[in-house]
DNA sequence: TAGATTGTTAATCGATTAACAATC
DNA sequence: TAGATTGTTAATCGATTAACAATC
């Protein structure tokens, strides 16, 4: 398994799940962890873990297992969570403004620096600390503030002309809550969307096949 | 590959896009398609689109392709959307209330009946066309009701006793939004989570390693 | 019929699990 | 040293892709 990179989705996918269970870990008081031990407490095998580990190197140590507090800082650096990036939210409404109380973005890397939506009724509103922002002034806000990601919360149809727009202003990366399939549309830009209703019909299927 | 059961989750999960992307050729009034043309704009193989479908029935016409909308009903049927199932949503705070104004259940198989919080300041409160609950009323309107799935929306620490109980009065999935770790914790209940901080580190990861 | 495209079997690829030597 | 547990290689399993005969 090579150090550097080529480390698949399925792992990097994983190893936000680790952090949490090492949260837990952690203030529980335990400071140390065997892969056997992790793994039963996540429905997982101990082989896994090691080999997810060891993607990215050697963080255990024979005959010991895994130190609880190194391992959780070690992941939250792989992800980048101590590297806090600004980030832009656009579409104020039910969901982007429930998006932009709820998440805790320094903890995952992140500062909420922006809100931008294009309704008279919510431009100027307050909304956990910042001001609802006419789309009007996007161009300059990204000009000045250079923010690195931008949170999709508007429907698909405005969806890829606003993409365009903000991969223009230099926006290297989308966490996209709307419908619109916006994965394969940019070389070089981060993609990261989170389907509601497909999630929901997920659990459907499930309850019909119980 | 068998017809009736033992689909693999991965396909499962592609079910929605598929239902997304047949949704849009239907609105633009393409009236059948084939595998080869369907891989190319969902950016997958037309191999295993052929693969995913036919671990339900041969839905297809050699020669001719996919006819829409029969697909489009098939993928709804399989998914179960079209067997309306009552689900309540616990915890109306920033997140809960979204959630439950931003969704079209009917379109995803549900139908919305309850709202549950035990902060007094949103008891009584009207959220989409629904009032707020007092927990208090949970067991009485559950037995009434039935609800088939409850949308958890609320703090970790109170996840796994306000599960137990809803276990016990007859919930048969969840719909997770909690950082809880649920999906190993009953036998014979679906469980869906939508963890978004996992999703928010894992595009941290992407913007750091571009 | 000839052309197109499926359904399905076979081949490949990748991810997970098992095994074990290295080493704390 | 003996016991524990990792890091890593090998084996297995499952999922994706390719190929092609069946058939519209």
């Amino acid at each position: 398994m090579p150090k550097g990179q080529n480390i698949s989705v399925s792992v990097i996918k994983r190893l936000p799940r680790y952090l949490r269970f090492l949260k837990d870990l952690l203030k529980s008081g335990i400071t140390r962890i065997s892969s056997r031990e992790l793994a039963h407490r996540m429905n997982l095998t101990a082989s896994q873990i090691r080999q997810d580990l060891n993607c990215f190197g050697g963080f255990g140590l024979q005959g010991y297992g895994y130190n609880v507090e190194y391992l959780y800082n070690e992941i939250g650096k792989i992800l980048g969570i101590d590297n806090i990036l600004p980030v832009i939210l656009i579409g104020a409404g039910n969901l982007g403004k429930a998006i932009a109380r709820q998440m805790d973005y320094e903890e995952n890397g992140f500062k909420l620096i922006g809100l931008f939506d294009n309704s008279p009724e919510m431009i100027g509103k307050d909304v956990g600390g910042l001001v609802v922002r006419d789309m009007e002034e996007l161009d300059g806000f990204c000009q000045q503030h250079r923010p690195a990601a931008a949170i999709l919360c508007i429907p698909k149809e405005q969806v890829p002309q606003v993409s365009d727009h903000l991969v223009g202003l230099g926006i290297k990366g989308f966490w996209n809550f709307s419908h619109y399939d916006l994965a394969n549309s940019y070389d070089g830009i981060a993609v990261e969307s989170v389907h509601l209703s497909d999630s929901l019909m997920t659990l459907s299927y499930h309850l019909n096949n119980l």
